[in-house]
DNA sequence: CGTTTTATGTTGACAATGTTAACATACTGA
DNA sequence: TCAGTATGTTAACATTGTCAACATAAAACG
């Protein structure tokens, strides 16, 4: 216990809370202007600090771009929870509408979501995914049983996981290794939402349509 | 008829040709080292050439890229081509070869395909998709028929198409709009193939074994 | 061949960006 | 109060893409 949780308090001697401002503009900045666009001269500037006042609280631009894509995957859980939570709605009614909400997220969110899933950054977000995501690591490298067990499911992807055991158990579903089918519809998701975002879709106009055409196929 | 082709031919006068050579290095750049290692000053370098010698063949590093993206989509529609064009394999075989060949030119060349398909360059990218393959444009916004009709397919996606038709035709598929049937396949192909390239796929250690659980659901 | 025009390559400079060192200030705790 | 720590500022530097001015080789043409 090294360090106490006091830089993070909405009381603040210098500027306030910098680091959560400085990722929750840089949040800001990717939605509108894209990657490219969040310099740190310019975050400086938006924020009325000096340029250099990140390297106070991270080690350098990486490390603070991987903050914003822990932030960005906790957004993501967030779109998806409502409808894994929902108990009263129907299980295959909450399968589905957990993939819409995914396309969904992907779609109102393209500059996020590239971030989250692209080439850029590729070694920050594999730290965040190991470091601070244990749990959806351990999922993705074949000890799923003891990932389920063991504690309540805190992202999409524990989610999906869980509900297509839930939907097999009860026979909804087809059978097969539960992690498998889950990479298999996280694949085609994955897939329709970044095509869709780079606007290969155009043929149908909008997401939905294609994404219950291939709903059917699961 | 304002310009010939005369600086792309083997003979040349002061380097070589050199626009070609900046395409080629560059791919072996993107190949080895990744996106961010490509950088105009270690182009020249390995050229043996000044640093700005390339503003007299492309407007600017963009255009280098775009060269490049271009170049990327010609060979992913070379690796395809071969599946497509053996007519005397059955023709399911054909299409489940073109799928697995697919992918694998994905793992096997992961910086190219992230860059064909990613999120940087994606104005370049549009530019390419739209000025240099009309057709690939023309089938997405719903002309498919034109384009089909007028012409032997040149790219990946065409062949996907014209073979979906074909098998819907003697039978060996499901009905449906061949082009929206396409784009499914094709979501789920680079959706496998994204997160297979980011290492999500390391449940089943190699990237068939899904794409054949995948093919099953077609 | 000699001259002009065009194509191609070089050098030096500039702005933008991430980063670091040295210094300055404000808060904290004894 | 005062020392220590946390935070912020300023100035400088290296890297990168880009451009202007200059230089040279090839081609065109009389």
């Amino acid at each position: 216990m090294n360090k106490v949780n006091v830089s993070k308090k909405s009381d603040s001697y210098h500027h306030g809370n910098l680091k959560e401002s400085l990722i929750a503009t840089s949040l800001e900045m990717l939605d509108e202007e894209g990657l490219e666009a969040i310099t740190l001269r310019e975050l400086a500037s938006r924020l009325g600090t000096s340029r250099s006042a990140i390297y106070r609280h991270f080690r350098g631009k990486n490390d603070l771009m991987r903050a914003v894509i822990l932030e960005g995957f906790m957004k993501l859980d967030q779109a998806i929870a409502p409808h894994f939570d929902h108990t009263e709605i129907p299980l295959l009614e909450r399968f589905h509408d957990m993939g819409a909400s995914y396309t969904a997220f992907a779609t109102s969110n393209p500059n996020l979501y590239r971030l989250l899933f692209g080439p850029d950054m590729s070694q920050e977000r594999e730290e965040v995914c190991q470091e601070e995501r244990p749990d959806l690591h351990k999922l993705l490298n074949n000890n799923a049983d003891d990932a389920i067990v063991e504690k309540e499911p805190e992202d999409a992807f524990h989610r999906l996981v869980k509900i297509i055991i839930e939907a097999q158990q009860k026979g909804l579903f087809r059978e097969g290794d539960p992690v498998l089918l889950a990479t298999t519809i996280w694949s085609l998701l994955h897939g329709l939402a970044m095509l869709a975002i780079d606007g290969h879709l155009s043929v149908v106009g909008n997401v939905e349509a294609i994404y219950e055409m291939n709903y059917k196929l699961l």
